[in-house]
DNA sequence: GACGACGACCTTTTT
DNA sequence: GGTCGTCGTC
């Protein structure tokens, strides 16, 4: 425990941490130590005299990742059995923690589904259709009276209106709607709404949310949006919820503030107006995601909702080279509109960045990968030290053959992760049926996989019988009847066979661990059968993801059990899945790789050598900025966000030609090449750009420390992880015994609880004592520290290596003694 | 209900 | 250029 960290601060992250009369706001600059600041404030928080409980702090973050280390680093200042209960997570996850104890208020269940952006974009395609049809249909009855003849026009009209009805656009206006706490009825109310509505040629939308949202409360699921809609309302409508969570939560921070939007804004005016204990802490000049909704006025006028707002600004860099951030600087300082700041650093002057012309991509790709290799060699750069950044994905595969051609190795961020994967959602939607039938989305996805003869015809009746009678889909199932659905006794016979399925798993599941239960369903749906049935590598691929999927249940029941919850349910499980993203499960750290990314995705991260490519007009800044003088400036932060992720060298190329959509355009070099004062920049010598190169930048040379790798932090994702560490631990089997090939042998699963018996879980366990060294299967070294209890309640603290302080069940705790 | 052909589409994406 | 959704055929 380290006591004396407020000596390892400067003097504006010390006023920062130290001042809690008031609001606060910390402005930190890139590279500033804006996490440092955070956790240290709020360790400082719980260490002063008279100070705060760890459950009345409330921090939140936009990613569980960042949630996560900043935990450890508190638990690394003062324990973990206090950093535990603190209330720190994503806005997301906290409030959805929130929602569920408090859900009959709002008329949900504790168990209410989380759709994803996937699930809701379906129901809006549907429910778009739906709209569609009803609205052609009662204009051409109203203009043309009953005629039957008219039935293919009214066909034609709704396939036209589909195409002005994209579900992606709707689905933006509702979401927008929702992150500015515009109900349905207040939208109908809205006349600016509406007045885009009938401007985009889309008068409807008011129809398509309101059905929208009375859909999902059927469904009993929230999206994204409504976690944040829901918490607002219920802290509006119930002001005696409002003052337990106000009062409890006696100090609010917030990690990135300039990302928030209208809704998270008003949550945290919500909990901190009255007593105006809070802090924000953001950089303005890094707001990149105003497209989500975030509204970058939140942290500009931070002041004007808090008048009595202390703003902290925090100017030391001390990640990149003195070069590095005044060229930075010299780019944001050609926005209007942001707070005005003088980030410096005190490293070396370091070299200018170097730009590079391309006349193709191709080439482009070339110049990066030779330029790559040339620096290993000169500064004996582990590939880890490299990160190539983009404007937009598809940018990658150009990067990825010129680096697969010279066999240097590399990772790509981005694209489909895990979650969303077919085969996985297909399992989820089994494990959402079974905890909420009335999960409409997963109701869909599963009712006819595997293939049991229900075909789309049979599901058109069950919903047009579902909304007429305003009932859920599974309520239309279970009573046919009731709810006048016409059909034969084959397809009644097998509607029934899926609902007696389903609730075969409910009862099954009051008595089970969400392990135990989900190998069930596994099993017992055919979905093993069904990607077993042949060997082809797609269906190989979709059993290992599987695996992966039942190993990561199997992790979170053990660890939970570990931490002393015995009793996992599918619910704790799902709840947990939800909000869980590709980059919270980092397989990130497996070895020396170039990192590609965009952008965006590389917001908070940090490399000794950063290229960004694709530096062209229309491309960087994207073309569909337009004229809109705000939408440059976020292209412009979002390069800003780009150069100051380099720790050392920053280079920026742009090619003349670019293939794009099949075709090959020819660009001009980005204008955002020109806000970089040249003084900074190391031109290449071609005629037009050219310009005389900075010689007074002079040279720097590097100190080669070896052959080290930065540490990269020891988080992990909670489960499910696939770290190689984790691949080489017994798996658990879920493949039907029939065709065992291809699999490692596995450990055998106990009967009882679910959880892997393993060697590890030897005697001496039970002779644990405080002093001991032990290696514990998922945290590694550790030292016990004490051990409280006995028997079935026997209790150890261990103080892990690399993961921070832990409490562990000794019953369940999976790790042996080591000398 | 599965499969192949054809056409429309295309930014970024913390949850 | 690559993906996804729709439509027509067996």
């Amino acid at each position: 425990m380290n006591t004396n960290y407020i000596d390892e601060l400067n003097e504006s992250q010390c006023a920062a941490v130290t001042y809690n009369d008031g609001p606060s706001l910390v402005i930190a600059g890139a590279g500033s130590g804006k996490t440092r600041v955070l956790t240290y404030k709020i360790a400082y928080l719980l260490e002063q005299e008279n100070g705060y409980n760890p459950w009345n702090i409330l921090a939140l973050t936009f990613t569980n990742k960042a949630a996560r280390e900043m935990k450890e680093r508190i638990a690394r200042q003062v324990g973990m059995e206090r950093a535990r209960y603190l209330w720190m997570g994503t806005f997301h996850s906290i409030f959805s923690r929130i929602l569920r104890a408090e859900a009959t208020f709002i008329g949900f269940t504790s168990q209410f589904t989380i759709y994803d952006t996937a699930d809701s974009k379906s129901l809006l395609t549907a429910i778009i259709d739906q709209v569609l049809r009803e609205k052609v249909h009662e204009e051409l009855l109203r203009k043309y009276g009953n005629r039957p003849d008219l039935e293919e026009k009214e066909k034609e009209k709704v396939i036209e209106l589909k195409k002005i009805y994209k579900p992606g656009v709707v689905q933006a206006r509702i979401s927008n709607a929702k992150n500015h706490l515009v109900t349905p009825t207040g939208y109908a109310a809205n006349k600016e709404a509406y007045e885009g509505d009938m401007a985009a040629k889309m008068p409807a939308i008011r129809d398509i949310y309101a059905r929208y949202w009375d859909r999902c409360r059927q469904a009993g699921a929230m999206d994204f949006d409504d976690l944040l809609v829901y918490t607002y309302i219920l802290f509006r409508d119930f002001p005696e919820v409002l003052a337990r969570y106000r009062d409890q939560f006696r100090y609010v921070l917030v990690d990135e503030y300039q990302d928030t939007n209208y809704a998270q804004h008003s949550i945290v005016l919500q909990l901190t107006k009255e007593n105006q204990r809070v802090c924000v802490v953001g950089d303005d000049a890094q707001s990149i995601y105003s497209f989500r909704g975030a509204d970058i006025d939140n942290i500009l006028y931070f002041t004007k909702i808090y008048p009595n707002t202390k703003v902290f600004k925090l100017e030391q860099n001390y990640r990149s080279t003195q070069t590095i951030v005044c060229a930075a600087n010299s780019l944001i300082e050609k926005n209007e509109r942001q707070i005005r700041k003088a980030v410096f650093s005190e490293k070396e002057k370091g070299e200018p960045i170097g730009v590079f012309q391309a006349y193709s991509d191709v080439e482009e790709g070339d110049i990066v990968a030779n330029k790559i290799a040339e620096l290993r060699r000169e500064y004996r750069y582990g590939y880890a030290d490299f990160a190539i950044l983009y404007r937009t994905n598809a940018q990658s595969r150009i990067f990825e053959e010129a680096l697969r051609k010279r066999s240097i190795p590399y990772k790509i961020y981005g694209g489909l992760s895990f979650y969303q994967r077919k085969e996985i959602k297909d399992v989820i939607a089994y494990f959402r049926l079974v905890v909420n039938p009335n999960d409409e989305e997963a109701f869909k996805r599963i009712i006819n996989y595997p293939a049991r003869g229900i075909g789309d015809t049979t599901v058109g009746k069950i919903i047009s019988a579902a909304t007429d009678h305003g009932v859920s889909l599974w309520a239309a199932l279970c009573e046919p009847l009731s709810y006048g659905l016409d059909i034969n006794k084959g397809t009644h016979a097998k509607l029934q066979g899926f609902r007696e399925l389903i609730e075969s798993f409910i009862v099954d599941q009051a008595d089970k661990n969400a392990y135990e239960i989900g190998t069930n369903i596994i099993r017992q749906s055919g979905i093993i059968n069904d990607v077993c049935q042949d060997t082809s590598p797609e269906n190989l691929s979709r059993k290992e993801n599987i695996e992966e999927l039942v190993n990561g249940m199997n992790d979170f029941c053990a660890l939970r059990q570990e931490e002393g919850n015995p009793n996992v349910s599918l619910t704790d499980f799902l709840s947990e899945i939800a909000l869980l993203t590709d980059q919270d499960s980092d397989k990130a750290d497996d070895g020396e790789r170039i990192t590609l990314m965009t952008v965006h995705s590389a917001k908070g991260l940090e490399f000794k050598n950063v290229f960004v490519v694709g530096l062209e007009e229309n491309l960087f800044p994207s073309g569909m900025v337009g004229d809109s003088p705000r939408a440059l400036e976020e292209e412009r932060r979002l390069f800003y966000v780009a150069i100051t992720r380099a720790e050392e060298h920053c280079y920026l190329s742009f090619a003349k030609t670019r293939f794009r959509y099949g075709r090959m355009e020819f660009g001009s070099p980005s204008r955002f090449l020109r806000d970089i004062d040249v003084h900074y920049l190391q031109l290449p010598h071609e005629a037009g750009v050219s310009r005389a190169v900075d010689e007074g930048a002079g040279r720097f040379r590097r100190e080669i420390e070896g052959g080290f790798t930065r540490s990269a932090s020891p988080s992990r994702a909670p489960f499910g992880s696939t770290s190689s560490e984790q691949r080489e631990r017994p798996k658990a089997q879920i493949i039907a015994p029939s065709v065992p090939r291809n699999l490692k042998k596995v450990s055998t699963v106990s009967p009882s609880n679910g959880v892997q018996a393993t060697s590890s879980t030897s005697a001496s366990i039970a002779g644990v004592q405080a002093g001991q060294m032990i290696e514990h299967e998922r945290f590694g070294l550790g030292e016990v520290i004490k051990v409280e209890g006995t028997g079935d309640n026997a209790k150890a603290t261990i103080h892990f290596k690399n993961a921070g302080d832990k409490q562990l069940l000794l019953r369940f705790a999976r790790f042996k003694v080591v000398e």
